[in-house]
RNA sequence: GGUCCCAUCGUCUAGAGGCCUAGGACGAGACCCUCUCAAGGUUUAAACACGAGUUCGAAUCUCGUUGGGAUCACCA
């Protein structure tokens, strides 16, 4: 096309791309990689393992992990949307070593980081490709190509601009110029050079080589309010950033022999691929990508709401992409997630279905390797974002909550481990507190009369200071002279002579000191709770 | 529908022609321990989608069938 004309439909200063060849030099780095939102207001949990595999592999290989934000789609963006994507990324440790640091500062010198700022690189890219007619203008309106999708559908043809259904793909420049000057509004597609019904190889790290015709469709490289497409801004962000790696989404292998189009038609080299497999949830029987609208849990905050530590989110996720993970963690349990070598060609490239059970232990794991204090602070800082009432009660009563966090938690060999989400402690715990506390003589293992012989017997003997041994030999002996065996083997043997067992005894114990049937060791809560607390519960069962 | 991807216990998977009587983890069951629960220990059940080939030999290679998934915009 001739220069003029360039000039014409894409303006008159715009840079050549060895320009942005100059500003942006190849780098030493070996690996490059990316994540790449778009500012949604919504951080879906794929977008996380988007990002989590991408920090992990340049990171661990001494490489380059960037943040980009795609916010071409001016319909669809949110306002405070970055700092959400940045906020989120964080709370998973995981900090980019260039983009942006907030809605309007960044790092790095590959930027901008935002593609609404680089427009005059995508510029560049279309002078480069008009002049080489390698693009080119196209008038349709909407209202043409709807009509032209319908028929294409009508005939059972592909739908898509492409062969004699690209209108502007051969239009003389006269009538370019025509439309120009009649103040036609347009959009750029690329000329496509592929042939549909030739087939070749893509590389893709996970999947290998993958066979799939060529690209014949011109699609849109910038759309009419001057913002490029995603197709187009990929490639020129991901040549001019040196990205080395792109690991993406595996909505976007479809679209790959078009990237790979598109950087052939510039004369580069594209990167190297990986399509992560989307997250899925059963949904009547089938199997489906998991829906931003339809489920919670696609949404990345909802863990954070449930309580899930973002260290065991973050492991999960590790665990989905690379399963091999688990064996690194039993051989390596001290920071195995920075130091597990993390290999895309393990990638899980079939799409796999969220395990909340998995979750919920790889957090409960989690959960106990925390002191008393780490947990309470957690919490803490938990229920300040999610539960109000929650935080004024933590705080109002640190060392008590502390202390009954500490139960078979610190300096203990085998801790306690039936905490797997945050929110769930306060409920947990709740019989500490005098005005959530009551009890259910339903519950007591005896009749009532039973109840208050052995209360009788034992709340004269109960010694507070006592230590753990001390107090339930003193239960146990409680339980024989009110006629309970000592152990369940006692009863075994000689079934007839005992009312019932020691375990009867703890029981009414448990219920009236905790107001349920199960609960953590009852001697540590009674030690919480103090002599008078404790007195005056036993003695509500008289 | 076209195109592409995928196919091992319920789930995530190990598995590169003989190491497979298919291994692990979560989940489920049982037992032990035990004042209850949670743990912990021991343990059991549980899978190569189907059909043809190739081969002395197939979970592994080929083809087909079936099933599932992804994708087909001036959204990313």
């Amino acid at each position: 096309m001739k220069k003029e004309l360039v000039e014409r439909l894409i303006g008159k200063d715009v840079k050549d791309l060895s320009f942005w060849e100059e500003k942006f030099p190849q780098r030493s780095a070996g690996i490059v990689t990316r994540v790449a939102p778009s500012p949604t207001g919504f951080m879906h949990i794929g977008n996380m393992i988007a990002a989590v595999i991408p920090e992990r592999f340049a990171h661990k290989n001494n490489g380059v992990f960037m943040l980009r934000i795609e916010d071409t789609d001016t319909k669809r963006k949110v306002d405070g949307a970055v700092d959400l994507v940045i906020s989120s990324l964080n709370d998973f440790g995981i900090v980019p070593d260039e983009g942006p640091v907030s809605e309007t500062k960044e790092v790095g010198n590959y930027g901008p980081y935002f593609q609404s700022q680089r427009t005059d690189i995508y510029k560049s890219g279309i002078k480069y490709l008009l002049e080489n007619d390698l693009g080119y203008p196209c008038f349709c309106t909407e209202e043409e190509l709807d009509q032209a999708r319908k028929e294409q559908t009508a005939l059972k043809m592909r739908p898509g601009y492409y062969g004699k259904w690209a209108k502007y793909r051969n239009a003389p420049e006269e009538l370019i110029e025509k439309l120009l000057d009649e103040g036609k509004p347009y959009i750029f597609r690329f000329r496509a050079g592929g042939e549909w019904d030739k087939k070749r190889y893509f590389d893709d790290v996970t999947k290998g080589k993958v066979l799939m015709p060529e690209n014949d469709i011109d699609i849109v490289i910038m759309k009419s309010d001057g913002l490029p497409t995603y197709h187009f801004a990929h490639a020129i962000d991901d040549h001019f950033m040196r990205t080395t790696h792109v690991i993406r989404g595996d909505e976007w292998l479809a679209s790959l022999p078009l990237h790979i189009q598109l950087f052939e038609a510039f004369g580069w080299t594209p990167p190297k691929y990986a399509h992560i497999a989307p997250i899925q949830k059963l949904d009547d029987g089938n199997r489906r990508k998991l829906s931003k609208r339809k489920d919670p849990e696609a949404n990345i905050s909802y863990y954070f709401e449930q309580g899930y530590p973002v260290e065991a989110i973050k492991e999960y996720l590790i665990n989905l992409a690379n399963s091999n993970f688990e064996d690194f963690k039993k051989a390596n349990p001290v920071n195995p997630i920075e130091n597990f070598d993390f290999k895309l060609e393990n990638l899980n490239n079939s799409g796999a279905l969220l395990d909340f059970k998995k979750l919920d232990n790889i957090s409960k794991e989690f959960i106990a390797t925390l002191s008393s204090s780490e947990l309470y602070d957690r919490l803490l800082i938990w229920a300040e974002q999610y539960d109000e009432k929650l935080a004024k009660k933590l705080k109002e009563n640190k060392d008590y909550i502390k202390s009954i966090l500490a139960i078979e938690r610190d300096g203990v060999e085998k801790v306690r481990k039936d905490f797997y989400i945050l929110s769930k402690i306060n409920e947990e715990i709740s019989f500490f507190f005098n005005d959530e506390f009551s009890f259910d003589k339903k519950d007591f293992p005896v009749s009532e009369e039973f109840v208050k012989e052995i209360l009788n017997a034992y709340i004269p003997t109960y010694n507070h200071s006592a230590n753990k041994e001390e107090w339930f030999e003193n239960v146990k002996e409680t339980a024989a002279k009110s006629g309970y065996a000592k152990n369940a083997k006692e009863k075994d043997k000689d079934p007839e002579a005992y009312k019932g067992t020691v375990s009867d005894v703890a029981t009414i114990l448990r219920v009236l000191i905790t107001g349920r049937t199960q609960s953590p060791d009852l001697y540590a809560i009674m030690q919480i709770l103090g002599k008078d607390e404790t007195l005056k519960r036993l003695k509500a069962g008289l």
